[in-house]
DNA sequence: GTCTATATAGGGATAGAC
DNA sequence: GTCTATCCCTATATAGAC
């Protein structure tokens, strides 16, 4: 089921919401269509919905874990950066919720979205205020890192270079900690 | 002729290429199906060259106009900041190339959001070296202003929260003046 | 230059056998 | 839990009248 989970996550992240015909999601589970029924009985959105959820958990486990635990706050910051790389397979993948954004996936998806993007910026806020910042300066800067982020896949994209994404990632822990150590 | 590509442009940036229906481009349009094919014989694939072809000089004259003329490196990029706004609505309007990267339109339109997003930092990164940046700082701090304006795209229509938008494209001359006035 | 009518394919979804 | 077969609808695209 984690397994049918990942390669559903493909086709939306790949395609969009519209795009993610049931033929190309057959294909990438190599489950027949009415199988897929079997699995979420309201078809499509049920999907979209199991795939949100999904890739919700795997933030939590890949990226924000980072956060907590020992070491120091560039340390942590470094752990979060590398697993941001890692989630996004070096910039070679798009962010399923800013998919589902752009095609109409909107109606089903729009609260898990908005709670995932207040979620990133207070996990980041919350590991600068720890270091010193003024919640100000940790809030526009937690803020600053999710844009970054998104608009660092679609540049990435466009200039078909996913190391372009990498680097902008590498950035971020010296950009969060200009001037608290 | 201009207005058609407008209101075409429109269901491309709400709908993205999948989702941008000729049933909706008909509606939106006002023209019958068989009309579009009058003026893009080759359908979808021809209306979104011509909407990139149209994106494009909008993108120059209302945006990277404004980095020319008289006025300080600061009151041109106040100006610069103020022709996205207008050309996103505040935050409300999508970015045309990023809905077609999420989309599939990417075999049509690869080169020019290549091209688009080259330019984009171009442009930024002139007008920092004008101002006496160094070449890796102007181009680090270019890529970073197409990369929170992407972003912020993306974190507004997420949040329901388009004046975010304002706020962060407020923001850009500050961090690419840092240190240079 | 716009329309009605239509051809053909593929979309989402369900029934029922195994 | 997976399959084949099938339903209905919408999609893209074209032909030809006006």
């Amino acid at each position: 089921m984690e397994e049918i989970l990942d390669q559903i996550a493909d086709v939306f992240r790949r395609h969009g919401y519209e795009g993610a015909t049931l033929s190309r999601l057959s294909a990438a589970t190599g489950l027949g269509r009415a199988s897929l029924y079997h699995h979420f009985p309201d078809g499509k959105a049920d999907m979209a919905q199991a795939v949100a959820a999904h890739m919700s958990q795997n933030v939590m486990k890949q990226i924000f874990s980072r956060l907590e635990g020992e070491g120091s706050t560039r340390q942590k910051l470094e752990g979060f950066a590398s697993g941001i790389i890692e989630f996004y397979d070096g910039g070679a993948k798009n962010c399923f919720l800013a998919a589902m954004t752009l095609t109409g996936g909107n109606t089903v998806l729009a609260e898990p979205m908005q709670r995932s993007v207040t979620r990133w910026i207070e996990k980041v806020s919350r590991i600068l205020l720890e270091a010193g910042a003024e919640e100000k300066v940790a809030l526009r800067r937690a803020r600053m890192t999710v844009e970054r982020i998104q608009g660092a896949l679609i540049v990435a994209r466009s200039l078909n270079d996913p190391q372009s994404f990498e680097t902008t990632v590498r950035e971020l822990p010296d950009m969060l900690l200009q001037g608290l150590e």
